[in-house]
DNA sequence: CTTGTATGTCATGCT
DNA sequence: TTAGCATGACATACA
């Protein structure tokens, strides 16, 4: 792509144009995030950085012009061409990393970025450098993702080229998720978004409404905050963080997400508490089922730094406020039963330990697009629980509002989470699959900080769990969710048992079919057989019937005729000669 | 895009 | 009455 497409760079504007057009289709055609590939993508923002300069300096006398350039250009940012924007985003957070040590990182990332570094690798150098620095860093982005209110506000003058542009129909729509699911890109995007406000001060309008609410939401971040979150638009957070998520390790989503909450709410201390299971869960990157043991334990006693809080997922994040949300997630499909106790005490849990944020559309969403299913969930959690953490504190909506749009997110966030994320997720899913899970109720024990593991929980005897429950003051939507899940534990391992004897029945059942079909041909054959046999005796016996009665003499020496006379013989083996006629009478007596 | 499979979950009945 | 089990039905993800 990229080969192609420099020659027509320095052509014109229009032959840009032309090629990122080109380039979408390709994207649309079926270009797939590998396409992406963060070499690529660093190869094609720098190229494209290269361009735009010499565009900018070109067309700066008709800035007014390219506003509407710049909307298509934001297009192909989704598309995938935001990239070269990237480069001075990576420029904005030098300028932030000199502020503090997290911007750093960030500028470290862009640098990598720049590098060719593939992401892991970026990661792993963060990760190095900045064990738990780097969630911080990669956190700011994250929260200005979350932030966003709604993708209403994001969606603003500056989008709709791209959004209404009829070149980019469904397809563009997959590949700008794709796109945004890049943690890299999402960076460049929200990089671009401010170089563009500050170019322009196209975006601010949308950036601004947001912006009040990041501030809020990284206190200590603030400044960060005003000059990213302004740049940023909701829908690039919203999307940025999903995809970030996903794209990302499980540390760099969740740092992401949970920085934003951070700020907002929690101290660092609670953050440390709330997270920190998480964080250490993460940073092992241990079975998650153990986890969620290791976060009960790790949570109350190991402090953490503000900045590891950064790194927690975003499903920890949640936690703090968003453990509603994380519930939510769940509640689509597993609490039903146990939502009642959810829906009973929304509020409580929303206000109190572990609102409920989510509803089960969310937890859907989450499942579906997000994380998919399990493996996903976690990283997708944190997405949702952002967005739905960062609308609630940015926007004075009250609790249930909110619960309802997580509820409908499907619906409200249609162009945040299915439109963008869900693409990026769906496809991330598998392999983030792999690499680690957890279930929905391991997230969900999680975000309530539930002190048990979901393997104790469920498989505990009844006694032991009551005893371990004693021990443990829980709340009443902690208390409903051990016993959902304990409930859906079993039901699982029901299920399973269940769908495995009826798997054996079918077996055992073919296997007699099979048997008693062997047997019918068996007895088939030997009727025939039975039937052959008594043919030949009859034969035989007719034989030797004709035989004796041929040698059978009258008085006169003269043969007995058959039609007067037939042999008749007895059980004991006597034989008379019985006259027809005779015979008839007798037979008649 | 459709179809089949696997899995989780819920609802319900029974113990 | 509660907990658990068994199972049909449904939804979703995935190949």
């Amino acid at each position: 792509m990229m080969e192609i497409e420099l020659p027509k760079i320095h052509p014109s504007q229009q032959d840009m144009e032309l090629i990122d057009i080109l380039w979408r289709q390709d994207v649309d055609l079926g270009a797939g995030r590998e396409v992406f590939d963060f070499s690529y993508r660093q190869k094609e923002v720098e190229l494209r950085r290269q361009r735009e300069q010499e565009e900018e300096k070109r067309q700066q006398h008709l800035r007014e012009q390219e506003k509407a350039l710049l909307a298509q250009l934001q297009l192909d940012e989704e598309t995938g061409e935001f990239v070269p924007r990237s480069l001075p985003a990576s420029g904005t957070l030098t300028q932030t990393n000199t502020t503090n040590g997290e911007i750093a990182q960030n500028g470290a990332f862009a640098a990598q970025e720049g590098d060719a570094l593939s992401f892991d690798e970026c990661m792993q150098l963060l990760a190095e450098t900045f064990p738990l620095d780097e969630p911080a860093e990669s956190a700011p982005p994250c929260l200005d993702v979350s932030v966003p209110p709604t993708t209403d506000l994001m969606m603003p003058a500056d989008i709709p080229a791209f959004t209404q542009n009829p070149l980019l129909p469904g397809s563009l729509d997959q590949a700008w998720m794709e796109l945004l699911s890049l943690p890299e890109l999402q960076q460049c995007l929200n990089m671009q978004m401010q170089e563009t406000l500050n170019m322009d001060g196209f975006m601010k309008p949308s950036g601004e409404a947001q912006n009040p609410s990041y501030s809020q939401y990284l206190p200590g971040m603030d400044h960060l905050s005003s000059v990213q979150t302004e740049v940023c638009p909701p829908e690039y957070i919203n999307t940025y963080d999903g995809s970030f998520n996903n794209m990302v390790s499980p540390n760099l989503s969740q740092m992401s997400l949970n920085v934003p909450d951070v700020g907002a709410e929690f101290r660092p201390e609670e953050f440390n508490e709330l997270f920190y299971p998480e964080m250490e869960a993460k940073v092992n990157s241990g079975p998650l089922t153990s986890d969620g043991g290791n976060m009960a334990e790790t949570a109350s006693d190991s402090p953490v730094n503000p900045m590891d809080l950064q790194s927690f997922s975003p499903g920890n994040f949640s936690s703090g406020k968003p453990e509603p949300n994380v519930e939510f997630p769940d509640s689509d499909s597993g609490l039903s039963l146990d939502s009642s106790p959810h829906m009973s005490s929304p509020g409580k849990s929303l206000n109190g330990d572990g609102s409920f944020g989510f509803s089960d559309s969310d937890s859907e969403e989450m499942d579906g697009s997000p994380g998919g299913t399990e493996s996903d969930y976690t990283e997708i959690f944190p997405l949702v629980y952002l967005n739905d953490g960062a609308q609630s504190s940015l926007s004075d909506k009250s609790s249930a509002e909110q619960q309802e749009r997580k509820g409908k997110n499907p619906k409200t966030e249609p162009v945040e989470a299915s439109g963008y994320s869900k693409p990026p997720f769906t496809k991330d899913k598998q392999k983030k699959r792999s690499e680690a899970r957890l279930s929905r109720d391991e997230q969900r024990a999680k975000a309530l900080q539930i002190p048990f593991t979901v393997d104790m929980i469920i498989n505990l005897p009844v006694d032991d769990f009551n005893e371990m429950m004693s021990k443990h003051q829980l709340n009443e939507a902690q208390l409903a969710l051990v016993r959902d899940i304990r409930r859906r534990g079993k039901n699982k391992v029901a299920a399973q048992n269940c769908r495995k004897r009826k798997l054996e029945n079918i077996v055992g059942l073919e296997y007699e079919l099979d048997s008693l079909k062997e047997e019918k041909e068996r007895l088939k054959k030997e009727k025939s057989e039975r039937s052959t046999s008594l043919r030949e005796m009859k034969q035989q016996l007719s034989t030797l019937y004709q035989e004796v009665f041929g040698m059978l003499r009258d008085e006169q020496g003269k043969p007995f005729s058959p039609n007067e006379y037939s042999l008749q013989h007895t059980a004991d083996g006597t034989v008379f000669l019985v006259p027809r006629l005779k015979k008839t009478l007798v037979k008649n007596n």
